[in-house]
DNA sequence: CGTTGACTTGATTTCAGTCAATATCCGTGG
DNA sequence: CCACGGATATTGACTGAAATCAAGTCAACG
């Protein structure tokens, strides 16, 4: 129980910010702040992990600012991403239950602003505080139903739809307009995107040349503009 | 909030046998009894559909006896087998997140009986009993777990090793020991081990008959035996 | 200015899907 | 009891999407 909380000012922001995420919303500022009691600030500059896969899971981590990715490794070593964890999203959820490992690593994008909440404080809190198990709960069935999505994807399109897919997901959360397209605002190898869909970077690269050619996108080094969203989302439609 | 209870006496086996789900486990008899107040007692023949993909989602249901699998359909018509349900499992979880639908549907593969909890009394009883929160929160960290590790087959392994996995998975929970190798107690089809690999019945076809020809399996019309699971392990392993 | 990492492109291969023909099993009704 | 029809399964031939392998180009950076 690690007290590393900043100034009463600043913990004022952060409970204001705090209440509004999908975990602690509907939480009344009493409970919350003790739950925070528990909670430790974890900062980790870019290119950091988190929790490597196969360690024991001693945390569940809010991320508060910054990017991080959710990385599988086959036995074969060949890499998967499971997901992008946007700020005031949960990851690390497995520390929930008791004795489990870490099934992927958790790898930051960016730098990154994280609180830990200690693997055996977390189910205590919960029944102390009903509405935060409601809340975690909740968290994971929209998820469950998202992986469902992408496991449908997988099993059913080709590359080309799931690339067109996974450029919208990442749209959502990271577009940035400019005067010519709309820009996804962080570094993306084709070797990441290829891990995102379940695919190659050879694969990747040929059908970012395609698109490129019909004048659909704009793809460099590592970042990626989108010219004609409208024509993507159909893309990805049928 | 209709009460279709059995009597007395049968009310407390079920009693018994509920505190022992994952749901229910370690709540007091006393609230298990009340939230049995709001469980609707359902029955299903085989064949028949406990919801359909797309429908508003109004129940969460707890199976109790039978099995059902839950499938989604692709707007190509092409359906994959989300999960197989067994006895004490929950399902339909969507219904728990308001005003959704659900994302697929839920087929009774033989005669079943569940509790189907409504929509609007989940969150409220959640609240009123934390450790049902609780417990729910973990059924679907573990499910999330188990979601992920086929997304990673399905992204990195080819049909034959997905396909011994999903056989692995059926052992688990429908092994019959026979005379001559394991069975796997339930009516199987090849299309049926498509849908749950993400493949095709020819290519499944193909597999079996190459596995008989080895004396690894001996499968028929709906119905496989293994001769060899330690090699059916071995090949899922590397 | 050479090294390195990201990307492209072509040639080849492979796994698995598609299509088509046939075989097998099983229940049903004449 | 047997023949029929429909579901289920097998097998072969073909095709196609995408992985793999192999050369390259290009841009950044020390």
């Amino acid at each position: 129980m690690i007290k590393l909380l900043p100034a009463h000012i600043v913990r004022e922001v952060l409970l204001k910010k705090l209440s509004q995420t999908p975990l602690f919303k509907g939480l009344p500022d009493s409970d919350l702040e003790q739950v925070l009691e528990y909670a430790i600030p974890t900062r980790l500059d870019a290119e950091a992990y988190f929790f490597h896969q196969g360690t024991p899971a001693q945390h569940v981590y809010i991320l508060l600012e910054g990017q991080i990715k959710v990385l599988q490794l086959t036995p074969e070593g060949q890499q998967v991403v499971m997901r992008m964890v946007d700020p005031i999203e949960i990851f690390g959820c497995v520390a929930a239950l008791s004795g489990g490992e870490y099934p992927g690593s958790a790898l930051a994008t960016k730098a990154c602003q994280a609180l830990a909440l200690p693997h055996g404080d977390i189910i205590k809190l919960m029944g102390r505080f009903p509405q935060l198990a409601i809340n975690a709960f909740q968290i994971m069935v929209k998820r469950t139903h998202e992986l469902q999505d992408r496991y449908l994807e997988l099993a059913t399109e080709t590359v080309e739809k799931r690339l067109a897919h996974a450029l919208l997901r990442l749209l959502e959360k990271n577009a940035v307009e400019t005067p010519n397209g709309t820009l996804i605002d962080m570094p993306l190898s084709r070797q990441d995107l290829a891990e995102m869909v379940g695919s190659t970077l050879y694969t990747i690269s040929r059908i970012l040349s395609a698109w490129e050619n019909k004048g659909r996108v704009k793809s460099g080094r590592e970042q990626i503009t989108i010219l004609d969203l409208a024509w993507l989302e159909s893309l990805a439609q049928d």
